[in-house]
DNA sequence: AAAACAATTTAAAGATTATTTAATTGTTAA
DNA sequence: TTAACAATTAAATAATCTTTAAATTGTTTT
């Protein structure tokens, strides 16, 4: 058994419950995964797309207008966003319609994210 | 008035509620301020960081052990993560010692993260 | 005061990511 | 089937960020 008390891993000892902290640390693959989520919305850009199609459903030039961006640029994060299984897209005719997908990761982040907002800018 | 319904900004007209969500939108301020803390915990490193300084207070090396990471690497995130307000400090002897900090922002990315955690990796 | 330890700073390298421009694909309407 | 519009892709550039190695600062102990 690694990092126990006994085999003294780390080069001091402080607080008495640091070992079972560690055995109860996520693992890599974890944290990889949920920092790869907060990654998606940690970007200005991709933010406002989320937030956005948190309230509606839009194409892509509607998007580029309303976020004073170029289609490429909207494009490539709408990409980000939906691998990230943050928004979904649906095609009606010439256009692709997007908007934030219906789970639990996304309601719960778009939550986060107004709460993040009330805190840190309580206007 | 800008982005109503007669000014017509948008290319395209789709929702009905489209300019109202519009003129909900959160100013760049608030968007940069939020996609701020966020970008936080979107990098490995800063998410692995502050998860065990919600759990415990620990010192750079002890961190730096736990992580995998080497004392510099360490540092520069223990002062991104401080000058964000998501960590606080107090020096003892030779030692600083972090942990996150006790603030309505600080406990609630914790909750997030566990939340995303559970959603994302049901093991 | 010197030696040892802990942490930070600095400068540079390496890696990743965002944005732009141009070209391309897909769909509809003339 | 050609023209027009919407969206994506590709290549290149620009910008940002992470990490490393070396040097420096701060604190304690001998």
């Amino acid at each position: 058994m690694l990092n126990n008390e006994n085999s003294c891993a780390l080069p001091h000892k402080h607080a008495e419950n640091e070992y079972k902290v560690i055995n109860d640390m996520p693992s890599d693959d974890t944290i990889r995964s949920v920092s790869g989520i907060l990654k998606q919305l940690g970007d200005p850009s991709r933010l406002k797309i989320f937030w956005l199609l948190c309230h509606c459903e839009e194409c892509v030039i509607n998007i580029a207008a309303i976020t004073n961006m170029t289609s490429p640029a909207v494009s490539h994060h709408l990409r980000l966003l939906k691998s990230s299984g943050l928004i979904t897209s649906r095609r009606e005719g010439k256009e692709m319609y997007y908007k934030a997908a219906d789970t639990e990761m996304a309601n719960s982040l778009h939550l986060t994210i107004e709460s993040i907002a009330d805190i840190s800018c309580p206007n």
